[in-house]
DNA sequence: GTCCGTTTTAAACAATTGTTTTCCACGACG
DNA sequence: CGTCGTGGAAAACAATTGTTTAAAACGGAC
């Protein structure tokens, strides 16, 4: 029987090296051969392991995102009774720990790059991975949002919402290009992410409770910002 | 003398499908072969007009990102003088427009993607790119925010609000591919960004008084988000 | 019409790709 | 000992890549 015992070590050395090529470079540009000269094998072992170059990308990508999913769970412990303000906060720390840890999904340079790539490009099998993975986070993150919209919100509102929130999460990771161009390295140590985390949530809630008095009352629009000194004229 | 009077039919040509090809498919999937055939030309006119594959590439990307912010400046016509809240949301309505519209930086399929693509990988000349268009529009939204901000505002807080305004912005483009799954077709003709802009106008203007208040005094963080009922007990 | 530079064409080139085939080593089991 | 099957290695394979070459077609100037 095939793939037995020890074949783990050069297996798992395959799928370690490819998340990296892969990530690094990209599907179309990385070559087996590059992948088995750093796994330290022959060309052949990629078919006779995995099947084919093709197999070998769906592997590696479900492989990262699950495990990084397992890894950093959405909602980090707090569960749907607690308070709605500490569930986004909790939400906001899974994703960025998810996107931004060095092992997590955009780890840079390497593996975590792939993710990114996939947007950009979505493989075929993108459906399986929205379905097994994103929909369930995106309905977490609306069903917090409803709540803190209140009744009478919009599925468009929460949508928006939605993606306001996880957009300032996911910018770090998609623009690390060009953040690093305009603002130089990146950092994304656990103090790091703590403190993004706050300023999103901060960030977040101000914007969803105004979403929400636009929803009470849509004449009222936002004043023109807090004045700095607190003298009411 | 090379290259004139009617070349430019030619020229263009190739230009104007190598972007779709290139945006589709990206630099390294897509052959040579494949975009002289769309276009109707020999292969070897692309060595002959543009010198190789390398730099048609250049020369579609810079043509796009350029003609892009030609046709849809950055503040809209909404100078450094009106009040800030004007700005921020001509400031949105631009970008926005830039990424969503139909002969924008995302128009999907075709050639828009170039530019996803260019933040997943970027090409040797991103420097090029980020000088040209990024670093100048950054700092104009950086300008805004430290007026909505006012005095004693970090440099890290500013940063970090227009990585939450620009993020808002840049993830219906960077993750079409998600939304469109998870919410099916997007639509982006001038009443939906209308509509997209106002959300994102209103959301952030909230955020960034919030961080604002939280400046002036970081004891007193944001409430509960606000009661449905005004009634104060 | 003739000439000359420009443009276009077809063919060939060398390099690289993913995959397959073929062969060798080696340990288990009868 | 002999046999067989599994795991791995080199080589060969067919297809495709970007690029170059060399010749043909074109189009105005004189």
């Amino acid at each position: 029987m095939a793939h037995s015992s020890q074949d783990r070590s050069v297996r798992d050395k395959i799928i370690d090296v490819a998340g990296d090529a892969f990530g690094r470079k990209g599907y179309k540009a990385t070559t087996i051969r590059e992948i088995c000269k750093a796994a330290g094998v022959n060309v052949a072992a990629i078919n006779y392991y995995f099947g084919g170059k093709t197999e070998l990308y769906r592997t590696v990508a479900t492989d990262l995102i699950a495990s990084t999913f397992d890894r950093y769970p959405v909602d980090e412990g707090v569960d749907a009774t607690s308070a709605p303000e500490q569930r986004l906060k909790a939400f906001v720390r899974g994703a960025l720990r998810r996107l931004l840890s060095p092992d997590g999904l955009s780890g840079y340079p390497g593996k975590g790059q792939l993710v990114v790539r996939e947007l950009a490009d979505p493989s075929p099998f993108m459906d399986d991975l929205v379905d097994a993975f994103i929909r369930p986070t995106a309905a977490i993150l609306a069903d917090i949002i409803t709540q803190l919209l209140g009744p009478g919100a919009t599925a468009q509102m929460i949508a928006r919402c939605q993606i306001s929130v996880i957009g300032q999460c996911f910018h770090y990771a998609m623009a690390r290009p060009i953040l690093i161009r305009l603002a130089g390295a990146m950092v994304a140590d656990e103090s790091a992410i703590d403190e993004l985390t706050d300023h999103i949530t901060r960030f977040s809630l101000a914007g969803i409770a105004s979403v929400r008095r636009y929803l009470t009352d849509p004449a009222a629009e936002p004043r023109p910002s807090g004045r700095p000194n607190g003298e009411t004229p």
